[in-house]
RNA sequence: GGAGGGAUGACAGAGCGGCCGAAUGUACCGGUCUUGAAAACCGGCGUGGGCUUGCCCACCGUGGGUUCAAAUCCCACUCCCUCCGCCA
């Protein structure tokens, strides 16, 4: 949520970058409005609330001297105020409410650097890697035998078997097997253990109250894209940011602690609504996927360094694994609501001829820690607003794709590079199942 | 799922419905003493919000209720602990 007290003392700037990415000026005066009305019932409320206590104070005052009479004329007095104030308290409550529902709706302030845009379309292409890049190798010329669609290259080896998944789950939904479900597994190890001289390693809960998920700002604007169990108020997390961002919830943390960096892999749920047909073959787009995740709570000065290790191990992660990526610089008609700046990282797959969005690297101001809450005392005994920064590194299902599409052979076979071996008991080549 | 106990400041732990935003201890910060440290002593030490910057308001697990007045009484819920049942 932004910053109230900015948007009072800086009300033309705030507009206008927001403005930038589609808020309207009339949408931030009526929040302006809000607030003076909330702060005028505020005071009213309070000073009615003020004249009780201090009645009631005399009341005590007064059956304790055994004043009975001057009791019974100030209980008197008191009641009556009592009506008023209930009703100017619930006013109070009732403007309060409706302006944290506007605020709710609001999306973070966009950073400088941030470019106009309407749609992903106007993102700034800011960088491209490939093998040999860097010793003068042109962009890569993918062979014919790398321009075969995973899910064809996944049902010819046995290891990926989408029907199966549909009939669990419905489609979107996709089953591995085999050394297909043995090359996820490694993925995740690999990544998290590349983490692990920073990140602390966490395992958190596959799901969240609603008072988790608006804490980071997926509802109540997103509540459409997620899957949700009403009976028990949970919600399937979308990604490990949503754990990891309340897993401070509430707390002041000491400045000597910051960052607190954290890494954890989960399950990723998204319900894609409106997506349907759109992109959607094979693992372009599931409902359900592993991603491993970095996060990080840290002081403001501390942020762009924060998000700069992030990026630096998702790229580190592509690189090492040989695949071809290109990053983006998010405009603002792309920018998530949430996000104050964002880097997406998109891997090249031959087989389907695009560029697959892997991973997503933010910075997120103080926005999310307003909701949730999380602060840290500075030095000097005052406390402020954490800043949150967090990226995939990286999400597994397109990798997965993108791997068995440029490492397949011309005689049909997948050869995983070396650094995945370890991981895959020696097993980098991927061969035609026999049975 | 059943029975019982509990939830108060960083921690421990008091708190007859009326100077209780809250005793006391520990920890922490500053000072005195000391060559220095420890001990002792003195002082400080929660978080938000509002405005007339000196005051006011809120917060004792959460949400309701009773009352002139609630940490304190009532109701519901959540979480933790113990026991029973069930269970990977």
């Amino acid at each position: 949520m932004i910053d109230l007290v900015q948007l009072r003392r800086e009300p033309d700037e705030i507009k206008a970058a927001l403005a930038r990415r589609g808020v309207s000026s009339a949408t931030m005066d009526e929040v302006i409005v809000l607030d003076v009305e909330h702060r005028r019932l505020l005071q009213e409320a309070e000073s009615l609330r003020a004249e009780i206590k201090d009645l009631s104070r005399q009341v005590g005052e007064a059956r304790r001297d055994q004043d009975t009479a001057r009791a019974e004329s100030l209980t008197a007095r008191s009641r009556a105020l009592g009506d008023e104030e209930r009703a100017a308290r619930e006013a109070t409550d009732r403007v309060a409410a409706s302006l944290r529902e506007s605020l709710l709706m609001i999306p973070n302030v966009p950073a400088d650097d941030v470019p106009e845009g309407l749609d992903e379309n106007d993102n700034v292409e800011i960088d491209r890697w490939w093998v040999g890049k860097e010793e003068g190798q042109p962009f890569p010329e993918y062979a014919p035998h790398q321009r075969v669609a995973h899910w064809d290259v996944g049902k010819e080896l046995g290891i990926l078997d989408l029907e199966a998944g549909a009939r669990l789950a419905g489609s979107m939904f996709p089953l591995y097997r085999g050394a297909g479900a043995r090359l996820l597994r490694a993925l995740g190890a690999f990544a998290l253990d590349a983490h692990l001289d920073d990140y602390e390693e966490i395992r958190p809960p596959s799901f969240a109250l609603t008072e988790t998920m608006t804490s980071t700002g997926h509802l109540p604007k997103s509540q459409d894209d997620m899957y949700a169990i009403p009976r028990d108020d949970l919600w399937a997390i979308p990604t490990a940011e949503v754990p990891l961002t309340s897993m401070h919830r509430g707390e002041i943390l000491d400045e000597s602690r910051l960052p607190i960096r954290l890494t954890a892999q989960t399950a990723c749920f998204r319900r894609e609504a409106g997506a349907a047909g759109r992109d959607t073959r094979g693992l372009l787009r599931v409902h359900e996927f592993d991603k491993v995740e970095l996060f990080a709570y840290c002081t403001p000065e501390q942020a762009d360094a924060a998000h700069a290790d992030i990026l630096a191990r998702a790229e580190g992660l592509l690189r090492s694994l040989g695949l071809t990526y290109r990053l983006l610089r998010l405009c603002t008609g792309d920018l998530g609501s949430s996000s104050a700046r964002t880097i997406d990282l998109e891997v090249f797959s031959p087989g389907v001829d695009r560029w697959l969005e892997v991973s997503s690297v933010s910075w997120f101001r103080d926005y999310q820690a307003r909701r949730a809450n999380v602060r840290y005392r500075r030095a000097d005994g005052t406390t402020a607003l954490v800043h949150t920064v967090n990226g995939s590194a990286l999400a597994w299902a397109r990798i997965w794709a993108a791997l068995v599409e440029t490492y397949r052979q011309s005689d049909g076979t997948v050869q995983l590079p070396d650094v995945l071996s370890p991981y895959l008991g020696g097993r980098t080549r991927l061969t035609p199942k026999v049975s």
